[in-house]
DNA sequence: TTTATTTTTGACAAATTTTGACAAGCCAAA
DNA sequence: TTTGGCTTGTCAAAATTTGTCAAAAATAAA
């Protein structure tokens, strides 16, 4: 499954635009998205939803990858209990 | 299924501690623990561990808690897509 | 009730983390 | 080589987190 960033640069090159022109639009620097794509930083969720706009992408999809990405950077600090965490978390979803 | 801060009111009020007293061990003060308990702050890591010990609890069931709690507060951002999101990091966990 | 003890609250400064820009670097194509 | 696109490292500013303090509130003891 991608990540965020990963999906983001497929779309982007999918569609022949430059790091510059997605920078552009959200106005910051070319360096931050190539950042973004490459993982290196997580975009805020306004980022994710400006990017999915611009790049004509389902932004409900993105922003699950962006989510996941956010999910998966929490469990880092203690991967030993994640699977049991999780398992906690849907239970409390459900209510 | 309890957050960290209720298991850890729980084990301490049945063995019948102060919050002074679980703040002294911690080296923190007594509104720290507090908070932590009623989860209006998140204990470190550390902080988890330390309490787990002093109160003589599984430790890596007060970490899964822990953990989960984490979880949740990165959720929280983009509730929509949390169960999509949890099921990505399902996948992503077992490679 | 008073009094004493414990817990909670809100505000605050200090510490830490995150953020994005900048500038210099790399690499491939011309 | 030069050019254009991308990457990298560093930095200050901004934002968030952290823990303390003092005072209020709640609880328990007398």
């Amino acid at each position: 499954m991608k990540h965020f960033g990963q999906k983001v640069r497929e779309l982007r090159e999918t569609q022949k635009l430059l790091l510059r022109q997605v920078a552009a639009h959200l106005e910051v620097d070319t360096a931050l998205i190539s950042k973004i794509e490459r993982g290196e930083r997580n975009a805020s969720k306004t980022q994710a939803v400006e990017i999915a706009k611009f790049l004509k992408s389902n932004e409900e999809e993105l922003l699950t990858l962006w989510l996941a990405d956010k999910i998966e950077s929490a469990i880092v600090e203690e991967p030993s209990v994640a699977y049991q965490a999780m398992k906690i978390v849907n239970k409390n979803l459900k209510k």
